[in-house]
DNA sequence: TCGCACTATATTGTCCGACAATCGGACTAT
DNA sequence: ATAGTCCGATTGTCGGACAATATAGTGCGA
């Protein structure tokens, strides 16, 4: 599956890539920045003028720069005209995660086994980590869980109290796997709130435990309540009656 | 941090977004993908047919082409001519993602949380629904770690046997998610082989242990053998001498 | 009728030159 | 200092052009 070559015939030779300039181009920016030639911040040359120092026309060099930009290392800050050499965001790329996992029809077990294994270091880390001030935007976040009138709010504000905590354990790779994940889990949290009343309070109770947790610095306990609270949801969703291998869409791609 | 507008002056009106034709276009194709009107495998319409329509010039159609293919949207299969819808392949995804996490400076701790959060369910995972033929696969890995000759050709085939667990565990999203980690850890994995000598035999125990709890099918082995094995991995990073806030370089990027 | 070489066509990658819109400054008047 | 004006530089888009080559026919021989 992994294997493109057929495994009866060897091949002696690779297909020579004869890959087109513009391509040439943006991998060679590309290796300039990630190798930190060029950094953050930094203004390109001009269009005209890397079409110079390439030696190639125009044309190809926008393509490449389309390229790039669509990759997230370069692009615009504010209505600037100039491009400049950014970092990827988070977002972006969390997005671009999102729309392959969704693109593959990745079923609800899945997200969920994922959210198993992370979610709860994640607390734990954040019991480590987090001050008063993180925990009161825990809190908040909880209240607006609570008072939020539609289920619609309420699942975003899930969603973002899993960011925010995410983002309190300080540790960007966690941070990075779990937004898409939660992301494409809203939708099936939110038909699993419609159908199963108590869902919502049993949520706002886990997570009140999960803060508790938190400001107490008891990274045990913010696992285990964490752990108790995935679990919750699974079962939640059972109860709801959606099949565990329900494909989740791309309802949750709004970019 | 995430609010560009200065708390002392209220915005009154949101900057008005003029996006370029080649960015709406490659937008609506975009979009056109993910709900599924076009389908993987489908072909695009060639360039000129698509200037057409979009009554723009083909020059503009090809910025936006060279955006969606860049996205991983679209792409050539083989040597062919005309654009045909893919899906994102998971490597290309994978590889982009290690790139925001190499250009963010992340640290070696912070990647082995996530690989202590994951690995452990993968496995379990995997000893769930591991056959025969799956076992004898990872086996294969774990002989060439054993007679790998270079260091170097060791920790890919370490990469590997991480790579074929999540395979096996069959979850898609942890699979994605563990692949940039192995990866970006690769380098650090190799010094830590290189000054701690008993490093070596000492992975190859562990992945012993969990091959076979995977064949008896005992999931609560094979994690706790993986959770070990990640311990394992810290505590040899640690006795290298290497500090736990090392940054990760670009050096595993070898697309 | 099938398979294969060969040709014609379509399509892509690149180039050239052009132009309107507008961004960044410099310079000026209030 | 602020607002108004002007100008060069830069981007976004256009139209047309051409070589290279993948694709589709087309015809030929078995």
């Amino acid at each position: 599956m992994t294997e493109p070559t057929p495994a009866y015939k060897a091949r002696l030779f690779e297909p020579l890539a004869r890959q087109p300039a513009s391509h040439r181009i943006s991998t060679v920016i590309e290796q300039k920045i990630l190798r930190r030639s060029l950094r953050p911040g930094d203004a390109l040359p001009t269009e005209t003028e890397l079409a110079e120092q390439f030696a190639v026309n125009r044309s190809t060099v926008r393509e490449a720069l389309r390229r790039l930009e669509s990759a997230g290392l370069v692009g615009r800050e504010g209505g600037s005209k100039r491009l400049k050499v950014t970092r990827p965001g988070h977002a972006e790329t969390a997005s671009r995660v999102g729309r392959t996992l969704a693109l593959d029809d990745v079923t609800f077990i899945e997200l969920w086994e994922a959210m198993r294994a992370v979610a709860p270091r994640v607390a734990a880390l954040s019991a480590e980590q987090g001050n008063a001030a993180d925990v009161a935007q825990l809190e908040a976040i909880v209240a607006a869980v609570e008072t939020a009138r539609s289920a619609d709010g309420a699942v975003n504000q899930v969603v973002e109290f899993f960011g925010k905590l995410a983002e309190l354990s300080g540790n960007r790779v966690l941070q990075l796997a779990m937004q898409p994940v939660t992301r494409l889990l809203a939708p099936s949290l939110r038909r699993m709130i419609d159908r199963v009343p108590q869902g919502r309070t049993r949520i706002l109770v886990a997570q009140r435990c999960i803060v508790e947790a938190i400001r107490e610095h008891k990274p045990d306990e913010a696992e285990s309540w964490m752990t108790r609270h995935v679990q919750d949801f699974r079962r939640g969703y059972e109860l709801a009656g959606i099949a565990l291998d329900t494909k989740v869409g791309i309802g949750s791609m709004a970019d």
